[in-house]
DNA sequence: TGTTAACCGATTTTT
DNA sequence: TCGGTTAACA
């Protein structure tokens, strides 16, 4: 049997229900994710594509490592190319199962001036250089093999009598093609997804893979799973109504038995202060009457959004946590720390290499780099044996090339010393050793001494590996530490790290036209875009199990500029009959004078000539000037405000004519 | 080589 | 506004 998701997380939970179920270990079962089902392929055939034993898992940064070394090698403009551009356009084509010689000059138009396929070329030829692959070759890699070795595929076709997916609407061609070839003999595959919940197109996830299932798997049969255990009648009717907007659906008709609980909440607030002010108080309340703040959760379209209501919490004592951000494993400390083991555990890992050879500062800069550089590439080495020789001969001034001898010399201890310490005595003395702990103990940012305990931490957790080569495949695989999460606290994070999760009370914040919808998705002409916020949308609705609470803010700061906003069109499309609506006084009118939709589109986060919009921030908000309101001003007389922005108005005056004035000169008329 | 000042750009994010 | 990256200096 094979079972496959997406995240480490879902891939545990699969793996202690079906140990829980059949009351025995799973130890050896192939129950993962995609990725390291891949990953355990390859490695049993690792010279069929082209590798070596050991080969390295490489993480977003030493792909653009990677890549801007060739830029700079190629003599490109990296205005011109951004290495995150061409390593985005790199990785869609991965996602598509696309090896370079597969991607087609019609397909190679937009980036780098068509330059981006050869790129890729380039890009993979250094990867199999220095024996490492990236996470979109785990299943690209895999294809190949099938495709060209026919025996291999069918000992695993043979091997796999039952395939399993979950979230079946997140997979992307790749990995359609990878289960398509894996259960092509036997044809006994079962998937589950929610068409609906389709959120991650942007990385190359194709909702097609679940409405085109029946089509894929001739014979297939269709299984609807609509009576839903976790939200109340109106949280359901909400989300079903929102959801009826979008077109393409497979469609499905919700229901539930549970009794029909409360509305489903909206509320209009000034800007974002006030809107996270409402929501302490609201989770202030529902805790004083006995609820869990484990229970409550508040979910955001953008990360940025989290601080507001982390001030706000702080203030009020309130526990919260904050998922996403850096996690563990990805914060400068740790892999600087674990590019010295991986070093140390394969000498020939050149990313890791160019990471520490100066951290900490040795005097060894893109000068001494550079004179590596040349001659492991003309002498075809990896980097540190170019370093060794280097060191011998007289090429260098005398300070780097001692420091560099003295790196070298120092990996090669620590290489000796890793067959008798174990993987955590053995960061112990090399984070000592290197001065990397000198260098943190010296630092006096106020990150210096999280990261210090960090350090700490990474050294406590090797202790539970036998050996640095399994330390590092956890890393680059499964890149999670357990944290304790006992403790009851409010969670905030986005839409997105909310899938398949659910708490009692959802708070979905910041409800606005340019935010949610996102701006960058209402320039796109066709309305996939949009539809996916609305799918969106309809995930954080059936987050909620009895509560649902919606909020929009007036007026919104967004990177540093006040701008006025105006209601989703989200809230627009809800059923009214499930729906509580009201707004703080003097927001919005009263319900029914809401302005038309057309105005909305027009003024959303539009700082522009015809944006209605009303907002100063200093100060009272009541004193503040909105668009189309009459003034008057000592120079120019009488004049009707055009648009506001930060403590600037634009105004026509009736006999200056449009000025720009400070609000501060201004007086309402 | 290492430090500081301007500069750009800015959804969502797992593996 | 904020942070990360790069270009100009000491």
């Amino acid at each position: 049997m094979l079972a496959v998701t997406f995240t480490n997380k879902a891939a545990k939970e699969m793996q202690n229900r079906v140990a829980a179920a059949l009351n025995q270990p799973v130890e050896g079962w192939w129950v993962g994710t995609f990725h390291s089902t891949g990953a355990r392929i390859l490695r049993n055939h690792v010279e069929a594509v082209g590798l070596k034993s050991n080969f390295a898992i490489l993480d977003e940064d030493d792909q653009l490592r990677l890549i801007k070394r060739i830029l700079r090698e190629r003599g490109m403009d990296d205005k011109r190319c951004p290495p995150r551009g061409l390593l985005a356009v790199i990785q869609r084509w991965k996602d598509r199962g696309l090896e370079p010689g597969q991607v087609t000059a019609a397909e190679d138009t937009d980036f780098a001036d068509g330059k981006a396929r050869s790129l890729y070329g380039d890009y993979q030829d250094s990867l199999r250089r220095v024996n490492a692959v990236d996470f979109g070759d785990l299943l690209l890699l895999c294809l190949k093999l099938f495709r060209e070795q026919p025996d291999i595929l069918k000992r695993y076709q043979d091997k796999f009598k039952y395939i399993l997916v979950d979230e079946y609407q997140d997979t992307n061609v790749a990995q359609y093609l990878w289960l398509r070839l894996l259960a092509q003999t036997r044809k006994n595959i079962c998937c589950v997804g929610d068409d609906d919940q389709s959120i991650y197109s942007w990385r190359g996830a194709e909702v097609g893979n679940i409405l085109r299932f029946e089509n894929d798997f001739p014979g297939a049969r269709v299984v609807r799973l609509e009576r839903n255990y976790r939200s109340t009648p109106h949280i359901l009717a909400a989300a079903s109504g929102l959801i009826a907007h979008n077109s393409g659906r497979l469609g499905k008709t919700l229901w539930t038995e549970l009794s029909s609980g409360e509305k489903v909440r909206v509320r209009g607030v000034w800007d974002g202060e006030s809107e996270a002010r409402t929501v302490g108080g609201e989770i202030e309340s529902l805790h004083s009457k006995g609820e869990f703040l484990n229970g409550m959760a508040v979910l955001v379209r953008t990360g940025a959004q989290t601080r507001e209501f982390e001030e706000r919490l702080i203030t009020l004592g309130v526990p919260y946590r904050v998922v996403g951000g850096l996690r563990f494993y990805e914060r400068r400390e740790i892999r600087d720390a674990v590019a010295y083991l991986r070093v140390i555990a394969q000498g020939a890992d050149d990313l890791a290499f160019e990471r520490i050879v100066n951290f900490p500062k040795r005097g060894l800069g893109p000068a001494a780099l550079n004179a590596v550089h040349g001659l492991a590439r003309s002498l075809g080495l990896p980097l540190i044996e170019a370093a060794r020789k280097l060191v011998e001969t007289d090429e260098m001034t005398p300070k780097p090339r001692g420091a560099l001898a003295a790196l070298v010399g120092d990996i090669k201890r620590w290489q000796s010393l890793s067959d008798g310490l174990g993987p955590s005595d053995l960061m112990e003395q090399v984070l000592n050793e290197s001065g990397v702990i000198a260098h943190w103990e010296a630092d006096k940012s106020p990150e210096a001494p999280g990261r210090l305990e960090n350090l700490k931490e990474l050294v406590a957790a090797l202790e539970d590996f036998g050996g640095l080569t399994e330390f590092l495949e956890h890393v680059s695989l499964v890149m999670e530490m357990d944290k304790a999460a006992g403790d009851d606290k409010v969670t905030l994070m986005t839409l997105h790290g909310a899938k398949g999760l659910e708490y009692d009370t959802v708070f979905l914040a910041g409800w606005e036209e340019g935010l949610f919808p996102h701006q960058r998705v209402m320039g796109e002409m066709e309305g996939g875009g949009l539809e996916e916020e609305r799918r969106l949308a309809y995930v954080g609705l059936t987050r909620a199990k009895r509560r649902a609470i919606i909020l929009h803010a007036a007026n919104r700061r967004i990177h540093g500029r006040w701008l006025s906003a105006l209601p989703s069109r989200f809230i627009s499309e809800l059923p009214a009959e499930h729906m509580d609506i009201s707004a703080e006084s003097g927001l919005f009118g009263s319900k029914s004078s809401a302005p038309s939709h057309r105005r909305f589109k027009a003024a959303a986060y539009a700082p522009s000539e015809r944006s209605p919009a009303p907002g100063e921030r200093n100060g009272d908000p009541d004193g503040a000037f909105h668009a189309g309101q009459r003034i008057f001003h000592q120079k120019f007389g009488y004049g009707r405000v055009v648009t506001v922005e930060d403590d600037k108005l634009q105004i026509a005056f009736e006999k200056a004519g449009g000025k720009k004035v400070m609000g501060s000169f201004v007086k309402p008329a």
